[in-house]
DNA sequence: GTTTACGCATCCCCG
DNA sequence: ATGCGTAAAC
């Protein structure tokens, strides 16, 4: 039998001498949280006591007593947020904090997947389905299934889809949730259930994953697969989650199989921040948390670091009056301060003009733009305030709403390189078919199928096509078939694709084809900084493309800009000035949640976290007069959360105006 | 039978 | 600015 030999603890692990003075950095409940041992954490922290710092000096922390940065894994709600913390522990401590693993739920399952999906039949290259490309799978099947022309009204595909979708992310039975549903649905649940499974097997058979898929079967793969889930597990020595209130059902079964081996979890949130109910996200998981983690130490930061007490007074009220689970009341460490300012504007246009010049008046005063963020319910609730700044030449970027990757061109040339990642993509390939001059759905599936059947998709021999198409198909194959073969940088392929792609993007939008080669060229440059071609692309499905700053001011091109931002997209952040714009009932809260007290329960906390985004000043505006293009003018109700609160806590303000303009 | 052009309604929030 | 349904054109 072969000497065993027994490798000791080394002495700096047995008795780090740290190179942090943690206590000195950080209050007492934030240093117990940071320095807790081993085992589950539960940490609930209210808006702007420290929780990202906290979190941070925690991964510092397990990296200086001797935790692997590779075996900590941090998951974030965005990615900018997963950097931004590793950029902060490693300039904290080292360079040792870069390898720390990091990303959202949903890429770091795409990466687990990518590695060991084989065993589920997916393949390394499988391509990412976004939400309209799964409405578009789905439309067809519907079709093929002759669901379309069913006598009684068939759900459209925007609504299946979102039903499939929410079946998976609040792990029902699609059937229950079909019955509670509505009608159209609960009318037909054999069919929806008869088109779930082919959608889950053509997503099978071509290599596609949606976003759903990326959680469901990185959730099958480590439960199903004991090798899979050893080799995962064993590598998450520590799993960090950040907003943990906004995970769901699914997310936290992947918690729990990703600490499965070593059982070191921390979960960081605020039951009072949970606002992504619609995606899925169950504020029960961190009021369960102790049950599902048994053992977990639950620490509680309540001081408040960001705001001014009057601001924090205004955010305890709202809270106060929404039923939440753990009862906390902050408390500021910066007395005074101006009240809260709700600011009736008589319509959109001056709300625009008083909140342009309040940003200037407050830029004027040293006030960086780049600290002030003006804050809405809907990306287009801000239209308006857009066109003011840009004819004021005020520099801005915004966050949320419609993104890039959306946008009909970008779709266009990433459906190239998709095709080229996975040939057997066919939701990719009816795409760039359709491009194709008298090819519409019809032609472009039986080309498609056609296509998919030979070895090679991009062999010279054409499938049979009708005249016209056949030499634009030729085209098409002809300028992809290089770069199958050959393979060159990521970069070059987007050149050469555009080069194909640019003369049918000025015959289908000749109104406004520069502005889309703009944002195409944007996109050439940006692929340069990816290794391959397939973290492009996993990048363009999961990351939003970080848009141009609108019309910047070229003379002070170092300024930062003034930013403006949906509250889900603020999430997490914090500004010397806020601007709530649009406060009404019906935008917040949304009319689509006036019904349900659960709903009309998260447009408060949506509210709370928008308002505890403002450090030194805020703003709550609105306009009294709305227009609407059938009925045109009418009066508008300020939200209820506002008319709600008490003098004490907002100060009512007119505003008047002064001449004209 | 298919494609395309046109007028129409309709837009939440996110990975 | 997209996504649908309908009607004219290939």
């Amino acid at each position: 039998m072969a000497r065993r030999f027994t490798l000791r603890a080394d002495d700096a692990a047995a008795a780090p001498r740290l190179t942090i003075d943690y206590a000195a950095a950080l209050n007492a409940q934030q240093l117990a949280a940071a320095t807790a041992g081993a085992g589950p954490v539960l940490i609930i922290a209210g808006a702007g006591s420290g929780k990202t710092r906290t979190l941070i000096y925690r991964v510092a922390y397990l990296v200086e007593t001797g935790a692997l940065p590779e075996q900590i894994v941090l998951l974030t709600f965005t990615r900018r947020a997963a950097r931004q913390m590793v950029d902060r522990a490693s300039g904290l401590l080292d360079g040792r904090c870069a390898r720390v693993e990091g990303g959202t739920f949903h890429s770091f399952c795409a990466g687990i997947l990518r590695r060991h999906g084989a065993r589920l039949g997916y393949p390394s290259n499988f391509t990412i389905l976004d939400a309209s490309d799964a409405a578009d799978v789905i439309d067809m099947l519907r079709t093929e299934r002759g669901l379309h022309r069913a006598e009684k009204r068939f759900p459209r595909k925007k609504a299946l889809q979102a039903l499939l979708s929410e079946a998976c992310n609040r792990d029902l039975p699609l059937a229950a949730l079909a019955e509670e549903s509505g009608a159209a649905f609960a009318a037909h649940v054999a069919e929806i259930e008869a088109l779930a499974a082919d959608y889950r097997s053509y997503k099978a058979q071509h290599g596609l994953a949606d976003y759903d898929d990326l959680l469901v079967l990185t959730l099958r793969l480590l439960t199903e697969h004991d090798d899979a889930r050893r080799l995962v597990a064993g590598a998450c020595r520590h799993v960090l989650v950040d907003e943990y209130q906004d995970t769901n059902r699914l997310q936290a079964q992947l918690v729990q199989r990703f600490a499965g081996v070593h059982g070191n979890v921390t979960a960081v949130g605020d039951d009072a921040q949970s606002i992504y109910g619609f995606r899925g996200a169950d504020y029960r998981n961190i009021l369960g948390f102790p049950e599902a983690f048994p053992g977990a130490q639950l620490f509680k930061l309540e001081q408040n670091y960001r705001s001014t007490q009057p601001i924090l007074a205004l955010a305890n009220e709202i809270i106060g009056q929404a039923a939440h689970g753990y009862r906390k009341r902050l408390f500021s460490a910066r007395a005074g301060g101006d009240l809260p300012a709700l600011v009736p504007a008589t319509d959109s246009r001056t709300e625009s003009r008083f909140v342009a010049q309040t940003v200037l008046a407050l830029r004027e005063e040293g006030a960086p733009l780049g600290r002030i963020a003006v804050l809405f319910r809907s990306s287009y609730n801000a239209f308006d305030l857009e066109l003011e700044l840009n004819r004021r030449g005020v520099p801005f970027v915004k966050h949320g709403g419609m993104r890039l990757a959306e946008a009909a061109h970008i779709k266009d040339v990433v459906g190239y390189l998709r095709v080229l990642e996975n040939p057997r993509d066919a939701v990719a390939w009816m795409r760039l078919l359709q491009l194709l001059e008298g090819v519409g759905p019809k032609t472009a599936q039986q080309i498609a199928a056609a296509l998919l059947s030979r070895g090679d998709p991009f062999a010279a021999t054409l499938p049979p096509a009708p005249k016209r198409a056949a030499e634009a198909l030729g085209g098409l194959l002809g300028a992809l078939r290089p770069l199958a073969a050959e393979a060159p940088p990521v970069a070059v392929q987007i050149e050469r694709i555009l080069a194909h792609y640019l003369p049918a993007l000025r015959r289908i939008h000749f109104e406004d084809y520069p502005r889309r080669e703009q944002d195409l060229e944007h996109l050439a440059a940006l692929a340069g900084a990816f290794p391959d071609r397939t973290a492009l692309l996993t990048s363009l499905s999961l990351d939003p493309i970080e848009e141009a700053a609108g019309l910047a001011d070229p003379a002070e091109p170092e300024e930062s800009p003034l930013v403006l931002s949906t509250i889900h997209s603020a999430k997490g952040l914090e500004y010397h000035t806020v601007f709530l714009i649009h406060a009404l009932d019906g935008v917040l809260p949304s009319a689509y949640a006036l019904a349900d007290d659960a709903e009309l329960d998260e447009e408060r906390r949506l509210f709370y976290v928008a308002v505890t985004r403002a450090e030194t000043n805020l703003f709550i505006t609105y306009p009294i007069i709305g227009y609407q293009r059938g009925a045109g003018a009418y009066l508008t109700r300020p939200s209820r959360f506002v008319t709600d609160l008490p003098e004490t806590v907002l100060e009512r303000c007119g505003l008047d105006e002064e001449g004209a303009g």
